[in-house]
DNA sequence: ACCCAGGTGGCCC
DNA sequence: GGGCCACATGGG
């Protein structure tokens, strides 16, 4: 088992077109704070709100009153500080690129992730989905997930964040899409059968799966 | 009444 | 550089 053949058996169970949909770059990078420790539902309700409230752009979003962006961040969870956090990430892309955060995304990787992880609130895991996903860059996530995932069929076992990502980046060379389908196939993957133990069993990796009857990470 | 969710930052040693 | 902890609501 190695990580070609676990991708073509995730890609045969799931259907990941369209995995995080969204109008714009700053949806993306908004949805990505406020995903973190938090169910997709919840955020997508978030963000439909805030599209309906006109207030997700980076001007809009940065010039709004705080108490009234956390209400509407409240059903993520973290409200306080995630408002506080996309706020602070609205106006700087105001304040030092006039409002896109194209120019940012653009820039050399290594440059781009640096700028991202000096935002508070945007770690490894955010600024590589933001990179991903909304900048279309060669970048893996290597989430909790992907671990867990990557761990339990044997493919690699390590629990470190960079030689995750260097591990899946080496080994699977081409297009950024590859590794954003491959990326939504795990954590799809995990969402569905490694929650409980009964749904453990009806995994369709099951027979690669060392630990049949771990359900936890 | 638990446990978990598409994590991060701050503090401690 | 790793091990805890707070952050907080919503759903099973």
């Amino acid at each position: 088992m190695n990580l070609t053949c676990l991708y073509e058996m995730m890609d045969k169970a799931f259907d990941v077109e369209n995995w995080w949909p969204s109008e714009s770059p700053f949806e993306i990078m908004i949805g990505a704070i406020l995903t973190q420790q938090t169910s997709w539902e919840s955020v997508d309700r978030t963000l439909r709100t805030m599209r309906r409230e006109g207030v997700l752009s980076p001007s809009s979003m940065a010039s709004m009153d705080g108490a009234r962006l956390e209400d509407i961040i409240r059903p993520c969870g973290f409200y306080r500080q995630k408002a506080e956090r996309v706020q602070s990430l609205a106006r700087y892309i105001v304040e030092r690129y006039g409002g896109s955060p194209s120019p940012l995304l653009e820039k050399e990787v290594e440059e781009a992730r640096r700028e991202l992880l000096s935002l508070k609130g945007v770690g490894k895991e955010t600024a590589d989905s933001i990179l991903l996903f909304a900048g279309h860059r060669p970048v893996f996530v290597a989430a909790s997930y992907v671990s867990r995932v990557l761990e339990r069929t044997g493919v690699f076992s390590s629990r470190d964040y960079d030689e995750i990502q260097r591990f899946v980046e080496s080994s699977l060379p081409g297009p950024p899409e590859h590794l954003a389908r491959l990326y939504a196939l795990f954590v799809q993957l995990a969402k569905t059968y490694c929650k409980s133990s009964p749904l453990c069993h009806q995994c369709p990796l099951r027979e690669y799966c060392p630990f049949p009857r771990q359900t936890r990470k």
